[in-house]
DNA sequence: TCGATATTTCTAGTTTTATCGAAATAAAAG
DNA sequence: CTTTTATTTCGATAAAACTAGAAATATCGA
């Protein structure tokens, strides 16, 4: 997992916006919802949404697939996963132990 | 957890400076580190890497204590687990299951 | 092909955020 | 009480993000 990776992320979630399309998504699963529907759940302008999703895209978060004219959206659970890991990933690598200090 | 507080977190960590600061502080463990130190290490301007810790400590992902001349900072470790835990934590609650879209 | 539906790109205004030098504050040392 | 050390607040500027209407693009159906 690259820092930036990592930043872009949970710069994408960040947002109160994204981070309740993210939920959708989350809470839909694998089968993902179209964009419309997203739209429709979350009264954010299409326009705005796009911009949104773009972002969450553009972070690996969620995936984009056009299905006839709609466009199904699917949340990344893989880096999802690896970002929740990543945040206390080397807990305490530096830590003067309590035994340690006092040698 | 609030969602407000949830995003408000992810936004402190989206910050490439600002993850640096908080992963030398995950690293550090409940010892924590004054500001001067983490200063040395990230190269961050005294005044630009003040600014940051008052964001990672508005978002409660930091706390600040003053120890004499340095203030001692420690990365709230609690909430940074209920972070990790929050962004998959409804995962597919409303997947349509197989079974259950053949019914 | 024409019209309806779904979504994106363009554009622009407003609001936040990032950066950092200089000045201010706080505490210890001399 | 003056100086040194540690950190924050102030102020100004530049960069980025959020928002959303209007126009463009893509797909399907009649």
């Amino acid at each position: 997992m690259d820092i930036a990776l990592a930043t872009d992320g949970f710069s994408a979630m960040g947002s109160p916006s994204r981070f309740a399309v993210l939920q959708i998504l989350v809470k839909a699963g694998q089968d993902g919802l179209p964009t419309g529907v997203i739209g429709e759940r979350t009264g954010i302008p299409a326009s705005t949404l796009a911009h949104h999703i773009k972002f969450l895209a553009a972070a690996d978060l969620v995936q984009q697939e056009r299905q006839g004219r709609t466009i199904l959206c699917r949340a990344n659970f893989d880096h999802l996963e690896a970002l929740a890991g990543y945040i206390l990933k080397e807990c305490c690598a530096d830590q003067t132990s309590i035994k340690e200090a006092a040698a």
